[in-house]
RNA sequence: GGGCCGGUAGCUCAGUUGGUUAGAGCACACCCUUGAUAAGGGUGGGGUCGAAAGUUCGAGUCUUUCUCGGCCCA
């Protein structure tokens, strides 16, 4: 106690935060009054808001991606809850797959077991257990980070309720029709034997054989090419068996060339572009030729070519068609068109009456359809067909090339487009791309341009392959007439069928009598059971169904779905389109996507440049809170930038943050006091507080402006200015003198505190969705309640705090205070004095200004011991500082030749 | 290679319809304080706005090109 009555703050909340060892007490302590459940029950019956967790891969630990996504998840969930609504959130995990089929099959190659002895049951089952392990793993990270949400009853699109109403979701469009059986080239890996997904193949460079091959032309319009060949180019020889077909495009000009050089092709005319005449001379090594004529392109309408091979079997017509796809980028100009091996060939054959056939199996060998290459592999028949090329001198040249091509993301083998049996959702037979347009007008976009990015995809993606040829996942339940080929399509089956998946999961589909699921209605020796599994994008695409439809808690179509910006053409993507093709609806209010996670140059992590941040490391180091405040403070709308130098500057804000807590749990003693904001008497309260209240009008109208929008960087920004700037070093700064010296039941004194104990109840919300622990920690301090701040509300500010004449005041007053400022700055830079309190200021003010400061002690704005303002009519505020003279107060250390005003102060006593 | 998005002080971010010397907080430097003390206060130094060209009386703010980075696609 010090020897005078003077009051000094006294609190137990730490300076240090100690935030890594402390925040775990928290997170049991939130276990321990169930909070997610108070949480509910506090907002019985209110106006939902329904986030709806897009499902993370059940696979793997977490990454900061994945923390980014979570926090602002919550941050989101937890503003709308003390915003005053039902703000409900289910965590979900997305389980089935090639990862972890892959993962399994890792263990089964360690363990030295073969995968095709092993029953796929079992299988499936070891599948399961891994994703349930990670399950568990993640929810503790997640739980980590301050996530709240309802754990113990979280989605996964594994468990049987949701293999279930996958089975329905397909129904639907089975009985629409709109999914239907399709013949088509899709990105196949020969050594996983599977099609791929879109998210499932990445681009690497690939050593390609490239071949100049030439078509003898048949006949044609243009009477000069008709003894001449017309030349391809492409990097994949092997599909030249498969060709079917040459393109051009009409709109380019085309060359008949003839060659007078030695060798197979001595003499004799080919047709190229125009535009691509010397790159293909100088490529083939071509040094004596002759152009003989130009043409347009439109002329080469109804040209029929003979195939390279015609002479070894191949004696079918190669018809030229006109695709705008080609271009004068590389190539001749023509090019070679295989409709089972390419998405573009396929397309172009199709529209002209070419259909794809099976030309290369599963494992990547020719099929009996191709005469000469039967049972060879794909990958080591480039030499051969060059061989007979260069046989039939059709072998303009050869040589090699490195490109970007298409590769497996899980066993980096080069893929290659195989056509095969595939069952697809059709993007038009039932208008699904102009419904999925609609809903995506009716979204709310942030930020806004994610609209155009997913309305773009949509506008131009092909139609959904929604089968894959794996074992881990829903299994397509279709079965085919063997009589008509028909696929049968019966509410009663698909519903039996999902009524047993829900009983006993979709396993049995694989193992039980098919019997099982026909029920009695048909039999099982009629029709052919599908082994195809449904691709893993349709299984998340439904959450939606099983989820926000099945569970009363939450409500169809969710306030929000949130996720990475990928995620434009992933979940966002699936599931509107799922949505859209059952419901014709969007499943989703808004959606918020983030950009990435990139590191402090703005590179991308990646394990070679060692710039990896895990969460782990951060929680360990900083603590979940720091986490937050970065997630909070970036602007999630570009890519946000972290490393521990960022980490570092944003934990020197959380120490300011954290002080200012302190101050004002000091000076209340931590008796923490709620005020009834709206019977506070404004206008008997000393200026100072009147102004601070406008502030916090002003704060609070900003706070809710920049929530509304999502906008929490600009938000955090602005409570940590108030923090700082109108706190700390004014407010504060200012108050300390009566806080500590003046008596406590002084008025003066009295409405300080009142606003202390305001600002403190506000900020401890203001920052709870943010600082989730920190705030817990005041909480528990000042509200002995056994409770959460969680479960409080923002408060609702009075209208009557709102003085916008008073704020243009104090504007001008703290105008003058900079000022002031700086000229005892001065005096301290010339060693004048040390302490403000050895000031005596002498201001002049324009006497314009005389109405708006006559009330007001400069001494006490400005923290020095003596103040005397005088008026002219110069528009300049002039202040000169002096050393205050007299004798310092022991217990207020103001420095005046009178007496302490105070009468507690010693002199005065004495 | 194509599409989209972005590059403002060391860091995180503001910069309205193009208009006076480009702002804030943090960090930094110096000073003060030692009754918020591994705290607090004050003052100050830092950007010419990724680069270049152009439109304009005038551009961070419009156009073009280039460059770097990110996402998606091929």
């Amino acid at each position: 106690m010090s020897k005078f009555q003077i009051n000094l703050p006294k609190t137990s909340f730490s300076m240090r935060a100690n935030l890594p060892s402390k925040e775990p007490e928290f997170l049991k302590f939130w276990e321990k009054i169930n909070l997610y459940k108070e949480l509910r029950n506090s907002r019985k019956g209110k106006e939902k808001f329904v986030l709806h967790d897009g499902p993370p891969y059940a696979n793997g630990n977490i990454h900061m991606g994945t923390a980014l996504n979570k926090i602002l998840k919550d941050i989101i969930v937890k503003f709308h809850q003390m915003d005053g609504k039902d703000s409900v959130y289910v965590p979900g995990w997305d389980c089935h797959g090639l990862p972890i089929e892959w993962k399994i099959e890792e263990q089964y190659k360690k363990n030295k077991k073969n995968k095709n002895e092993v029953p796929v049951i079992e299988f499936r089952k070891e599948c399961r257990v891994f994703a349930e392990k990670w399950i568990e793993i993640h929810k503790d990270q997640f739980k980590r980070l301050g996530v709240v949400g309802d754990w113990e009853n979280y989605y996964s699109t594994m468990s049987y309720d949701a293999e279930a109403q996958i089975v329905r979701e397909l129904g639907k469009f089975l009985k629409e029709g709109s999914l239907y059986r399709g013949f088509k080239p899709v990105l196949w890996s020969t050594v996983e034997k599977t099609a791929l997904a879109d998210a499932e193949v990445e681009y690497q460079d690939h050593k390609s054989d490239t071949i100049y091959a030439s078509f003898p032309v048949k006949k044609s319009e243009v009477s000069e090419i008709n003894d001449s060949e017309i030349v391809i180019w492409t990097t994949t020889p092997w599909t030249i068996p498969a060709n079917k077909a040459l393109a051009y495009n009409e709109s380019l000009t085309y060359l008949l060339v003839k060659i007078h050089d030695e060798g197979d092709y001595k003499n004799k005319k080919i047709v190229i572009a125009e535009a691509l005449l010397e790159s293909v001379i100088k490529d083939c090594n071509v040094e004596k030729y002759e152009v003989l004529k130009n043409f347009k392109g439109k002329e080469l309408k109804e040209t029929i070519c003979r195939h390279p091979f015609f002479d070894l079997g191949f004696d079918y017509d190669i018809p030229l068609l006109e695709a705008r796809f080609v271009t004068t980028e590389q190539g001749t100009g023509i090019v070679h068109c295989a409709p089972s091996h390419g998405p573009d060939d396929f397309n172009l054959c199709l529209n002209n009456g070419i259909k794809a056939i099976e030309t290369v199996d599963g494992d990547g060998k020719y099929t009996n359809n191709v005469m000469l290459f039967e049972g060879i592999h794909i990958f080591k028949a480039n030499p051969i067909v060059i061989e007979k090329l260069k046989e039939q001198k059709k072998l303009l040249s050869s040589g090699e090339l490195v490109h970007s091509y298409p590769h497996s993301w899980r066993s980096k083998a080069p893929l290659v487009h195989r056509a095969t049996p595939q069952w697809f959702i059709s993007m038009e037979s039932h208008k699904l791309r102009e419904k999925a347009l609609k809903a995506i007008d009716e979204t709310t976009f942030y930020p806004n341009k994610g609209k155009e990015r997913l309305k773009s995809m949509i506008e131009t993606r092909p139609d959904w392959c929604v089968s894959r040829q794996r074992v881990w996942g829903v299994p397509l339940p279709i079965f085919v007439n063997k009589k008509n080929n028909e696929i049968l399509v019966d509410d009663e089956v698909f519903e039996n069928i999902a009524k047993i998946y829900e009983k006993e999961g979709s396993d049995c589909w694989f193992s039980d009598n098919p019997q099982k699921f026909l029920g009695s209605k048909y039999k099982a020796d009629d029709f052919e059971k599908l082994q195809d599994i449904v691709e893993v994008w349709f299984d998340s695409g439904s959450t939606h169904s099983f989820v926000l439809e099945k569970r009363e808690d939450l409500k169809w179509p969710a306030s929000m779905y949130l996720e990475g910006s990928d995620q434009h053409r992933g979940w966002f993507h699936s599931s509107l389109l799922e949505s859209c093709g059952t419901r014709g609806k969007a499943p989703f209010e808004s959606i918020l996507s983030h950009g990435f996670v990139v590191d402090g140059k703005g590179l991308k992590m990646s394990k070679s440049l060692g710039n990896v941040i895990a969460p782990e490391d951060i929680l360990k180091k900083y603590g979940a809170d720091i986490l937050r405040i970065w997630v909070a403070s970036s602007n999630y709308a570009e890519d946000l930038r972290i490393d521990y130098s960022i980490l570092d500057q944003h934990s020197e804000s959380y120490r300011k943050i954290r002080n200012t807590f302190r101050y004002l749990l000091g000076n209340l003693n931590d008796n923490f006091k709620e005020i009834d904001l709206k019977s506070i008497d404004i206008k008997n309260l000393p200026e100072l507080e009147q102004f601070m209240l406008h502030k916090i009008y002003d704060l609070n109208l900003n706070f809710h402006k920049y929530f509304k929008n999502y906008d929490f960087h600009n938000l955090y920004k602005e409570l940590l200015n108030f923090c700082t700037v109108d706190l700390s070093s004014f407010y504060f700064d200012i108050r300390k003198d009566t806080l500590y010296c003046d008596e406590v039941g002084s008025e003066k004194r009295k409405a300080c505190i009142t606003i202390l104990n305001i600002i403190l109840n506000l900020l401890i919300r203001w920052f709870a969705p943010i600082l989730s622990f920190t705030t817990e920690e005041i909480y528990q301090l000042i509200f002995k309640d056994n409770k959460s701040v969680h479960l409080k509300n923002f408060l609702i500010i009075p209208e009557n705090f709102k003085n916008e004449e008073l704020n243009t005041k104090w504007i001008e007053l703290i105008s003058i205070r900079n000022i002031c400022n700086i000229s005892i700055e001065e005096k301290r830079a010339s060693k004048e004095i040390g302490s403000s309190l050895e000031a005596d200021l002498d201001i002049k003010l324009d006497s314009k200004l005389k109405n708006i400061t006559e009330n007001i002690d400069f001494s006490e704005l400005c923290i020095t011991s003596n103040a005397k303002v005088s008026y002219d009519n110069n528009a300049e505020t002039i202040v000169i500082t002096k050393k205050a003279k007299g004798e310092k107060c022991p217990m207020c250390w103001k420095i005046n030749l009178e007496k302490c005003h105070r009468n507690t102060c010693p002199r005065q006593i004495k």
